[in-house]
DNA sequence: GCAAGCCTCAACTTCATGTTGAGACTCCTG
DNA sequence: CAGGAGTCTCAACATGAAGTTGAGGCTTGC
C-alpha cells in the first residue's frame, strides 16, 4: 500500500500545483503551515517533505480559498470536522474544538428549543419531521432530541417556507439529497468494509470532495436555468 | 400596490436589524452605500430613506457575509447579475461589467475550448451533453456552443469523474435540479405572468433566495447523512 | 431653542494574508 | 570538496478589506 509513497520537497510540490494554482508560492505553503492547514513531514534536516495527502489537501485549500473565498480559519475548522469521524471514535471524551464549524458539536436541542432557534412554529416542525427532512433522534416517551445539523436544516427550511413553499415540497428535496447520498455510498462501501482507520480517512475526503462537488453541480445547473427562465 | 410603503430613517433600520444581526452599526451601513452595495433614497435634507426593497437587501447582504464569509465585491457582483436580467432587455448593446461574478460574462466555448478549460475529454463532454448535464446552444450544422455556466458545471463535473462517478450517475444530479427548478418556477409564475418590471425583480429576487437556501439544505442533509455513514 | 438624529469627509484601526530579507544549513554535481 | 541551488527560521514589512472615530455642521420634533 505504502509501496512508492515518494515524498516531495516544497519545490516540487509548487512545481505540481503551479498549472491549477500560477500565484502558489513557497511562502504561502510554508505560511499555510504556520497557521496550522497543513502539517507535512519533516526530513531529518528539516526538509518539509510533502505525501499525496499533503498534495490533496493543500489543493482542497487553495479550492476553497479560490472558489468560495473563505478565510483560511474557516477552511481549517472543516478540515478538522472530516477529520474528527475518526478521532471522535478515540477520544470520546474530548470536548469539541473551539471553532468547530461543521462536525457535531454536540448540541442537542428538544422541539421547543429548536423551534426558537431556528424561528420555525411547532407544527411545521412536525410536519418536516413527518416528511422526513428532520431526523431527530426519537426516544421511547416520544420525546425528540435534535442535534446540531438539524438546526441549520431548520433555518434553511425556514427561508423556504417563508418563501411559499410547503413541508411536502421540501420533501422533494429531501429525497434528492437521499439519492446523491446513495451514489456516493457506492463509492466509499469497498473502503469501509473492511475497518482501516487509513482508508476510512480517504473515504471521508472522498465523501467531502464529492459532497461539495455535487452540491456545486446542482446549483449551477439551477442557476442556468433559472437565468434563462428569467430571460426567456 | 405603493400604498403604506413606508421609508424608514438609517436609525429606524438598525433598530429592524437588530435582532439578527447585534453589531449593525449605522456607520456599517453607511459603508454599505459608500462600497456601492445599496442605495437608498434621500430626503429633500439629505437623510437616507429605506425603502422595503433596500431593507431586503441589506438582509441579504448581511447574511451572505455571515453565512458564507463572501467578500462585499463578491456579494455586490452576485446582486448586480440577478439584476441584470432587466438591464440585459434594455441596454442589449452594454459590455459585462468588469467584475460580474454569475450573471453571462458572454464567454462562450467550443468543445474544444470547453475540453481545455474543464479538464474533461472530449468524449466526456459528449457523455455529459447527451445526459443532459451540459446544455449547449447547438447550431444547424452540429456545432455546439458552451457559456460560462457550462464551463463551471463541467469543471465541477469534472471533480465527480475524477473520483469514480459516471456520467449517468451525474444524469441523477441533473434531474435533481430539474425538479428543483419545477418547484421554484411554480412560485414565481404568476408573477411572470404579466410582463412588469417590479415583478420580474421580485421573482428575481425569491428564485436567488430559494436557490441559495435549497442548495443549502440539501447540502446539510447530504452532510448529516454522510457523517452519519462514517461514524455508523 | 435645543436635544437627538443625521450628514460628510478624512484619518485611523484591526485583521487576514502573504512577502521579503538576513543569515545559516543541506544537497547535489562536477 | 567547492559552490550553486534549494531549503530553513524568524522578524519586519506590505497590502487590502472592513469598518470606526471624530470634527464640524445640518435637520427635525417637542
Amino acid at each position: 500500500m505504502n509501496v512508492g509513497e515518494r515524498e516531495q520537497s516544497i519545490g516540487e510540490v509548487i512545481a505540481l500545483l503551479q498549472d491549477e494554482f500560477p500565484d502558489l508560492t513557497i511562502s504561502k505553503v510554508r505560511f499555510l503551515e504556520g497557521q496550522g492547514l497543513i502539517e507535512p513531514r519533516r526530513s531529518p534536516a528539516g526538509y518539509r517533505m510533502f505525501r499525496d495527502d499533503d498534495i490533496r489537501r493543500i489543493r482542497y485549500i487553495l479550492r476553497e480559498q479560490r472558489d468560495h473565498f473563505l478565510p483560511l480559519k474557516v477552511i481549517k475548522s472543516k478540515l478538522t470536522a472530516w477529520e474528527r469521524g475518526e478521532e471522535v471514535k478515540t477520544r470520546p471524551d474530548s470536548g469539541p474544538p473551539p471553532e468547530s464549524y461543521f462536525g457535531a458539536s454536540g448540541v442537542s436541542l428538544n422541539v421547543d428549543e429548536l423551534s426558537r432557534a431556528s424561528g420555525l412554529s411547532r407544527r411545521q416542525i412536525e410536519e418536516l419531521v413527518s416528511n422526513g427532512v428532520l431526523e431527530p433522534i426519537e426516544f421511547p416517551d416520544r420525546t425528540k432530541v435534535f442535534r446540531d445539523e438539524d438546526l441549520t436544516i431548520a433555518r434553511t427550511a425556514m427561508r423556504l417556507l417563508a418563501q411559499g413553499l410547503e413541508p411536502r415540497h421540501l420533501r422533494t428535496l429531501k429525497i434528492a439529497a437521499d439519492r446523491e447520498v446513495d451514489l456516493f455510498q457506492q463509492l466509499v462501501t469497498p473502503l469501509l468494509r473492511h475497518r482501516n482507520p487509513d482508508n476510512r480517512r480517504k473515504a471521508a475526503e472522498i465523501l467531502a470532495d464529492c459532497s461539495q462537488a455535487a452540491s456545486e453541480l446542482q446549483e449551477s445547473i439551477v442557476r442556468a436555468r433559472l437565468r434563462r427562465l428569467l430571460e426567456g
